[in-house]
DNA sequence: TTGAAATGTGGAATTAGTTCCACATTTTTC
DNA sequence: GAAAAATGTGGAACTAATTCCACATTTCAA
């Protein structure tokens, strides 16, 4: 077994004081100028790189922080890791990744082999929290947050999709529509499936009793969208609300082929603010979640509970933007809404 | 400084044998079958897990491969992310990941961190490669291995952006295009800036005088694209090549914006193969590249290097689709190219 | 039936650090 | 000027594993 090149005993040996003090030197300092002095020239010339192992062996601190996500191709989990990147590295913390191919099951398991490894905290972009996920949770008596789902028994931290879905209807409302379908997706993802479309119908049907609110089910992808807009189409609605940008990507390709004209004979909207749906034609109106800021929020809070901060973060609510482009008609004033020549509402 | 909750010396208390018997049984074997039977019952009584620092200290493998990516909010580098966790998960490794915002000095910063950290290696998407790559590959007698970038001193893994900038070129002649405006970024990237360029303009204007190219730089982003769009269609090209698919987006709005048809005024094509030029109106042709794989032999390679494999990787060249879908005339033959009515070539 | 080989086993050393404690100086305070 | 406090320092213990080596059994062959 080949060993270490240089280790703290060499540098100590070379500088002429004790291991001891040039553990302090590195660490807390307590050492004269002198010797000061002389270790950084031992460790100068040695080369000296402590070594992890050893110090995490004693100090029980790895400055890992291990993710676990639904899966890595896709752009709202790089912002969102772009944020909590930005968080923990200024504050010497590193990321260990993992990902759970939108499996409750896979999740769990990654989070048990972080656990192994000795990360101090596990961030967790989750796909579903089960009563293990809150079991295991405690027994480990790690720091764990949770995004993209909320559980009261554990750390979470979430876009208000009720208020997303809530937002965009009463847009759709206000701009004179009454018959919308709702493109969206299965159930088990509780946040997008039920809560984003609900909060839609709620704010849409609010106080009136003439309007209607269809469901269609696709999946998350251009192409399942895509071919589910024919039978959204047979709907005959006024316009088709996407659970996600992507969807209604799918969708807007679909219209274009057949020559439906958007919005002069249908309006279209989505979810995500996605920057893509700023290029496409017509530009997709959308309410945006900033999943960078999500990102670095997350990562602030659990830093914030590693440190034992019971400075209880406050601000965790993820603000909501809504984009106004130019893919919906008003039909309550019957003009087109504002039509910018520029790129419209380009981020 | 409180202590771990089972060591491997409780379990052998409680089993009745010794440390180096319970740590045999966790490895290599060697334990006859009823001492087996003793440790594994009171691995299972205590939940005893081995400590991942002690281990590592002794052994010097963490299963831990370092990664540094120029960011994390794109397409392409999800999908490289992607591809390599695939490979690395199943066998039982890890990865770290640092972000090197696009700079070669936070490159070589990352590296040294993930070389501190005790990775088994490293794998560098590297923006630019400089001497000093080089020379600390050596200096630390760690594997390393770069892609984006090509340096006959490291291993390295690219895709042929000559070839995919030659294919594009031939297409177009094919096509019966003479000029083109070449949308590209900065030469300072030396892959898409020059090689893929510069690919082009071979294929473009082998064996005749009557081609011509001009070139305007824009960012990677759809804004800066769309921002130089009036430039380029000033000098009245028959195609605009985008170095990016994400240029030629920017781009393709701009002339929707004008009214200017795609293809019959002006042709628009791009690299990368995004999912999103499927998706757009006219869908656009591209040459595409497959990240996913590429992060797969990606990190088969560097397996195959911290195995001291000699068995030479063979088929490291990343194989190119050519998209063929409706951005383009075909000026030869005054037709339209082929126009499907279904998504075409959606991934 | 003896010697050799195979099979297990435990003790001790090893890995590379940190940290506690005792002790020697030096500085401050009364 | 003596006692008290502050400041450094080195030795030894400790962290939790792996692994080498010596030694006891047991099995097998001659």
């Amino acid at each position: 077994m080949e060993q270490q090149k240089v280790t703290i005993k060499d540098v100590a040996d070379l500088a002429g004081v004790s291991k001891s003090t040039v553990s302090r030197y590195l660490n807390n300092g307590y050492i004269s100028a002198e010797k000061q002095a002389k270790v950084r020239k031992a460790i100068e010339q040695t080369g000296f790189q402590s070594n992890f192992f050893a110090k995490r062996l004693k100090t029980r601190e790895s400055k890992l922080i291990g993710i676990v996500l639904p899966r890595m191709d896709s752009v709202t989990v790089g912002k969102l890791l772009s944020g909590i990147t930005r968080v923990l590295e200024p504050e010497g913390y590193q990321s260990i990744l993992l990902v759970s191919q939108l499996s409750s099951k896979k999740e769990l398991e990654s989070m048990q082999k972080l656990q192994q490894q000795g990360v101090d905290a596990i961030l967790v972009d989750s796909v579903g929290l089960t009563a293990e996920h809150v079991r295991r949770a405690q027994e480990w008596g790690l720091p764990i947050l949770y995004t993209g789902q909320k559980n009261a028994a554990v750390h979470c931290l979430k876009i208000d999709d009720a208020a997303a879905g809530h937002r965009m209807g009463v847009y759709l409302r206000q701009m004179g529509h009454k018959h919308a379908v709702f493109a969206g997706v299965t159930e088990s993802d509780e946040a997008v499936g039920i809560e984003r479309k609900e909060g839609f119908i709620a704010g849409f049907c609010e106080g009136r009793t003439d309007a209607k609110v269809d469901f269609v089910e696709t999946g998350f992808d251009f192409l399942s969208a895509y071919n589910q807009a024919a039978e959204i189409h047979k709907l005959g609605p006024s316009v088709v609300v996407g659970a996600t940008d992507n969807i209604s990507l799918g969708i807007l390709r679909y219209f274009h082929e057949r020559g439906v004209r958007v919005p002069e004979d249908i309006s279209v909207v989505g979810f995500g603010g996605y920057d893509v749906g700023a290029v496409v034609y017509p530009a997709l109106t959308t309410v945006a979640f900033d999943y960078e800021l999500m990102g670095m929020k997350a990562a602030s809070y659990l830093l914030n509970i590693l440190r034992g901060g019971e400075a209880e973060m406050t601000n965790l609510d993820m603000p909501l933007l809504f984009v106004e482009r130019e893919s919906v008609q008003n039909l309550a004033k019957k003009t087109l809404p504002i039509n910018s020549t520029s790129l419209p509402a380009m981020m």
